[in-house]
DNA sequence: ATCCTCCCCTAC
DNA sequence: TAAGGTAGGGGAGGAT
């Protein structure tokens, strides 16, 4: 196994010979973290030293290489505005402010740009970044304090005055005197605080609407701007963008382009201080020095470290020479994109590599045989050539498959799920039981590194050639001057003419005509992902990973080494397993690393210390920040807010006021450089789902119809590749926008109206019928006019862990049924069982969230967590794998105090449990704390009566605790409501309440049922099954009644009931829910009230169902049959109160039938057990029909299986 | 308040 | 020609 990953470290030259690219990006300077004595004291706290009194010095030092550029373009633009305005008004406007030179800090009234107007016109300098360089005065007013104590820190002297100077200066027309205009902050002059209007201009003090238009046009102008400037990315929407007017597209196109390494501006200069030179370690002495007034010599060897650190391109070949041949002997396909899967030799975990391939074959075979016929295809082909479609969903049968196999965001978007896979064993594992040790070697400072692989896509491809890593590179399918294929990712030397991921290729090439283009090479990526992440988790345990070449981890527990050297240890070994070159970014918290990774990059790393954050977050572009795109941003331009600076004059409650409240808090944190996430290594799916945009085109309802059915293969493929199943399944279609222009993209989808729909079903799913039957009914009802679809997308959620009994269950062959049971059985218990440790084990445990066992594992959560004991929940906390969740105590009841007082290694476990919300809780608290004097407004209650708030927090617990509930209509009432009552023999009353939308989807599903019923040999099988007078117990209108039941039938089956019940519909305003949440014992009175009614006259006597629990499971229990003490056995265990359906999904599971082979009073079983079930359905028919639709579905279902084994048959014919 | 649906946004 | 996917977070607004 593992060709070449751990092996590279073999190949560790240390020749230092360097210079691998030619990027002239400037090197900056990498910090020191300041608490040196974090990993011991060595030569590093020099450094400390030295670069925290730079700091002092020169604020901006380190921005330098990043700011000059920018600064310079801007200057640039403003003494052209400037000539154009004094060319206007010469005559009438004197240069009152000649020699001024102002620098708007935060909020102003008039805003900066009114301001930078004025001084514009009036001989003034506007300058956009601060620099004591060029700035004379800084202008701002209405600064809350903490803001100003830190601009008095920077601004060292220069006065700091209100707007209101500027404005009489001009009223006077001359420059008058500024010192009575200083800002003279006082705690109480301002009512601080002001609303939304007094910071913001007055132009966007009435809320969204006002400025919601402004905005789409400003859009408009914005990517216009963009692709006539060939600078941005072409968007997706762009298509939509046309025209617009022009100023604010200028200002955006200066902060992108000195932003991006604009060519004309950068290159010339910064050439000579090409970062990648031999001597770059002076050079970046030669780049502080220019921008910082003074240097230490400790910046030399800080320097010459960073070179160190540097990888050493001279090794390069030789690597890539061994790394071809391993490629070249891989023996199968390492990335399908069909089934997402991978057949990787360094896979450990064999189980879930079965799986895998057997769900490609299985693939491949649905999409192979999913050929149309001759006169389809002439047709097809007709009508494509009429619209010149040539590429499109009409033309290819396949195309969803091929579709995929070549779309690399396709490829991005489904790695994580091959991730998982692959790394399950190490996500789960308990990480050689040392933490405790690490917890004792713990700072409880966390430290936090970001890696990430530079231009990932290309760099892989051209690692073999070194002349081609120094040269424009891009990788995309098309190297048309005219194309519109996009750039999936292009080299740094690319990135200097501007070129950019998500371009368009003409225009990549328009900015840079000898830019050489790539095609992808899928398998490799996903090589040499697996290399990078084997050697992440090699050497730190606390791995999440961001993408296919990129990972989040926690070296806080690793304190004792320096994260600086594990970083650059880590680089040099992904450079020698792979050949390509990684960034990395060190700081104390997710968002500064990875701000860091951007200043590292490429081939570099670099350190944020705590103490530098401030330093690093002066003057950036609110852009910057992680979470803030293209529309936030364009939403705090609108309000003048443009860098972190700006964000911070604003108080929390005003930017959630204004941005909601999750997102105004994320900038009022992010702007401060805080961060709470912390690293989670196991994610749990929240969904699932498969959609194109690209090359749908539909001439009639035929073509969309079958392309759904490939939509709903793919999707259910992938959901049982998981192992999950859900119950909201959404259809989200993109239809073209009326009037909208041919895409600008070939084959693209164009200006388009975003449409979904959803549907919550009953019991949860991964069968490609249920999903297919739904998804036709949610296309229908929104009544599309398939010549507009231009895309189509289907996602599931609300998932639940399939039961493996349940995995594709009504999926038609029950022999494969039973083998991707069995399949997905061996990988369940692979998770539970790593996740389970401390539970019971063994067969009757595979998913041991039973309710006894999941009580007993809170109380021992709840207690060990209160007396904050070291290790005892450890394996259970590796558990939150989706069984374990349901047993979290509410994070508002847990004892901060006790919190805190954990060693770090056990608090990250817990977090972890929270999904890393823990962090953020009593973060906040904190700041609750200190604000608020007295300590009782932390809660105390679990302190004092742990078992108490654990038994509170079952009800509460997520909902996956119904993850095995099929028949619990507690969360389902929402849909649908159901009641019946019955009579003897006479007709069946019947209430339904639907919400009204829903009533809309039952007539749709009517004519969908009416137009797919076709007559099926199963009917007299069915009445086999039925046992004769099963018919009768059907409520008459079960069509009506459990319609979702219904639907989740497989087709043969529900025809069978649907055609065995005469049809009445009758309405009834008023429903009788009777259903809910029945305890058994209700069920019972309710029953031997009612069930004196009989069918065919005959009084079923439910004698066995009676009792507490019923009395047939002591009979059972005490049977010589073995299929009978385990059914009894199960239901005991496993049966949700009240319920068979669980307990026969188990049985049915575990191959329990053929137990009683040899017993030849096997009769007497079967007739206990049809006893038992008829008067199973004789207690539910009127309160759960559902229920008994499920048992008679996993019945059913054996009953096909039956054939393999003659016992088995005989006992599934019991019915 | 809390949930749900239907969006939009963001990141890779 | 070209392969504009995927998943999560979150907000608005309605239902309860
Ligand atoms: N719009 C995008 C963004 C990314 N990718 C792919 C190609 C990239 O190589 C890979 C990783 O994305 P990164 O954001 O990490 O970009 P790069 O690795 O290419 O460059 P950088 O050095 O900035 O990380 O994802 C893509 O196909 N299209
Ligand atoms: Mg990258
Ligand atoms: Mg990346």
């Amino acid at each position: 196994m593992m060709s070449s990953g751990t092996g590279g470290s073999s190949k560790r030259s240390k020749t230092k010979s360097c210079n691998s690219g030619s990027a002239p990006k400037c090197k900056r300077n990498r910090e020191q973290k300041a608490l040196g004595v974090a990993w011991g004291a060595n030569s590093f706290s020099a450094f400390s030293f030295s670069s925290t009194k730079k700091r002092r010095n020169a604020p901006f030092s380190d921005f330098a290489s990043y700011m000059e550029s920018k600064e310079r373009k801007l200057r640039v633009q403003f003494d052209a505005d400037a000539s154009n305005s004094s060319n206007r008004d010469s005559d009438v406007n004197k240069c009152i402010f000649h020699g001024i030179s102002i620098f708007v800090d935060g909020f102003t009234i008039p805003s900066s740009q009114e301001l930078r107007g004025f001084m514009l016109k009036h001989g003034g300098r506007f300058e956009n970044y601060f620099s004591r360089h060029r700035v004379t005065h800084i202008i701002c007013n209405n600064l809350p304090d903490s803001k100003l104590k830190n601009l008095r820190a920077f601004s060292r002297g220069l006065p700091i005055v209100k707007p209101a100077w500027l404005l009489d200066c001009i009223a006077a027309n001359e420059l008058l005197n500024w010192v009575p205009y200083q800002l003279v902050q006082l705690g109480k002059d301002i009512p601080k605080q002001q609303k939304l209007p007094t910071y913001f201009s007055p132009k966007s003090v009435s809320t969204s609407k006002s400025f919601e238009t402004p905005t789409k046009s400003h859009l408009k102008i914005y990517t216009d701007g963009m692709s006539t400037s060939s600078e941005g990315s072409i968007d997706k929407d762009s298509d939509s963008l046309t025209g617009g007017s022009n100023h604010e597209k200028v200002n955006d196109g200066c902060l992108d382009n000195k932003k991006k390494r604009e060519p004309l501006v950068l290159t010339a200069e910064d050439a000579e201080k090409s970062r990648w030179s031999h001597v770059k370690g002076s050079m970046l002495v030669a780049n502080i020095l220019e921008a910082t007034s003074t240097v230490e010599e400790a910046d030399q060897s800080e320097c010459s470290h960073v070179k160190g650190s540097t990888l050493d391109a001279n090794k390069f070949e030789g690597t890539a020479d061994v790394l071809i041949e391993d490629s070249i002997h891989e023996p199968a396909k390492i990335y399908d994109a069909r089934n997402t899967e991978v057949n990787s030799s360094n896979l450990e975990d064999t189980c879930s590599e079965k799986v895998v391939s057997e769900s490609s074959s299985h693939t491949k075979s649905i999409t192979g045989g999913n050929i149309c016929s001759d006169s389809k295809k002439m047709k097809d082909h007709n009508s494509t050539r009429f619209s010149g479609q040539w590429n499109s969903t009409l033309r290819d049968v396949n195309f969803v498959e091929n579709y995929f196999k070549n779309s690399r965001l396709h490829f991005i978007g489904t790695w994580r799920n091959r991730y998982r896979k692959r790394f399950l064993n190490l996500l789960h594992g308990d990480h050689h039981g040392n933490s405790a040790v690490d917890a004792l070697n713990c700072t409880q400072s966390p430290t936090i590194i970001h890696i990430d692989m530079d231009c990932f896509f290309v760099s892989v491809i051209t690692r073999n050639h070194r002349d081609l890593c120094e040269s424009p590179a891009a990788v995309c399918h098309s190297d048309n001057l005219k194309g519109t294929a996009e750039i999936s990712s292009a080299n740094y030397p690319a990135r200097d003419y501007g070129v950019k991921a998500g371009m368009f290729v003409r225009d990549a090439k328009a900015l840079c005509p000898h830019l050489q283009i790539f095609p992808y090479d899928f398998e490799s990526y996903e090589v040499v992902a697996d290399q990078f992440y084997e050697i992440l988790h090699k050497h730190c345990n606390k791995v999440q990973a961001v993408s296919c070449d990129e990972a989040f981890l926690d070296v806080s527990d690793l304190a004792h080494k320096n994260p600086e050297h594990i970083a650059s240890i880590i680089r040099q070994e992904i450079f020698d397993t792979t050949g390509c070159t990684a960034s990395a970014g060190i700081a104390g918290n997710f968002l500064m690393a990875r701000l860091s990774t951007r200043k590292a990059k490429p081939n570099g790393q670099y350190f944020i210390s705590s103490a530098k954050v401030d330093e690093h977050l002066i003057g950036l572009p609110v852009k910057e920040l992680p979470g803030v795109g293209r529309a936030l941003e364009e939403k705090l331009t609108n309000r003048n807010i443009r860098t972190c600076d700006h964000l911070r004059a604003i108080p929390k409650e005003v930017l959630q006021n204004e941005f909601g409240v999750k997102i105004g808090e994320l900038l009022w944190h992010y702007c401060r450089g805080v961060d709470n996430r912390s690293v989670q290594v196991v994610q749990e799916n929240k969904s699932v789902g498969a959609e194109v945009n690209w090359g749908v085109r539909f001439n009639e309802l035929k073509d969309s119809q079958e392309f759904l059915v490939n939509l709903c293969k793919e999707v259910s493929l992938r959901l049982q590749g998981l192992g999950l199943q859900g119950r909201t399944i959404t259809l989200k279609v993109k239809k073209k926008k009326k009037g909208a222009p041919d895409p600008a993209k070939y084959m693209g989808c164009g200006d388009c109206k975003n449409l979904s729909h959803s549907m919550t079903i009953h019991a949860a799913t991964d069968n490609v019928d249920v999903l297919l039957r739904i998804s036709r009914q949610l296309f229908s009802s929104l009544n599309l006019d398939v010549r507009e679809v231009r895309g189509l997308g289907l996602m599931v959620s609300r998932l639940e862990t399939a039961e493996f009994m349940q995995q594709g269950s009504e999926r038609n062959g029950l022999r494969a049924w039973l083998a991707s049971a069995s399949e997905t059985n061996k990988e369940s218990c692979n998770i539970v069982h790593s996740a389970n440790d401390n539970v019971s084990k063994g067969a009757l445990s595979v998913d041991g969230y039973g309710s006894s066992s999941s009580v007993q594992h809170e109380t021992q959560f709840a207690q060990s967590f209160a007396q904050a004991s070291t290790k005892v929940m450890s394996s259970s906390e590796k558990g939150k794998c989706k069984e374990m969740v349901s047993p979290l105590v509410p994070m508002s009841q847990l004892d901060l105090e006790v919190l805190e007082s954990l060693p770090h290694d056990i608090h990250f476990e817990i977090n972890q449990m929270y999904k890393g919300k823990l962090t953020d809780l009593m973060e906040n608290c904190k700041y609750i704390r200190n604000d608020v004097p007295p300590v009782k407004s932390i809660p105390e209650a679990i302190k004092e009566n742990p078992s108490a708030s654990c038994s509170k927090s079952l009800p509460d617990g997520p909902s996956k605790a119904m993850r095995h509930c099929h028949s619990d209509l507690s969360d389902s009432t929402s849909q649908f409501k159901i009641s019946v009552k019955h009579s003897i023999g006479s007709p069946v009353t019947d209430h339904v309440t639907l919400p009204a939308k829903h009533k809309v989807e039952i007539e749709n599903l009517e004519r969908i049922e009416a137009a797919s019923i076709s007559p099926t040999g199963d009917i007299n099988m069915h009445a086999t099954i039925m046992k004769g007078n099963m018919a009768d117990v059907m409520p008459a209108s079960t069509r009506k009644v459990a319609r979702s039941v219904i639907r989740d039938l497989p087709d043969n089956l529900h025809h069978d009931i649907l055609d065995s019940l005469p049809v009445h519909f009758q309405k009834s305003g008023d429903s009788i829910l009777v259903c809910e949440n029945v305890c058994p014992g209700e069920i019972f009175k309710s029953d031997t009230t009612e069930s004196s009614r009989g069918r065919m006259g005959s009084v079923v006597n439910i004698h066995m169902w009676k009792g507490n629990p019923p009395s047939w499971i002591s009979k059972f229990k005490h049977s010589n049959f073995l299929i009978l003490n385990l059914l009894a056995e199960y239901y005991s265990m496993f049966g949700e109160p009240g319920l068979l359906s669980n307990t026969l999904q188990r049985l049915l599971s575990a191959q329990a039938l053929d137990l009683d082979a040899g017993n030849n009073e096997w009769d007497k079983a079967l007739s206990s057990c049809c006893e038992l079930l008829t008067q199973y359905i004789e207690l539910k028919i009127k309160s759960d029909m559902e229920e008994i639709f499920i048992c008679f579905r996993l019945l059913k279902s054996s009953y096909y299986a039956a054939s393999t084994s003659p016992s088995c048959a005989s006992f599934l014919c019991w019915i």
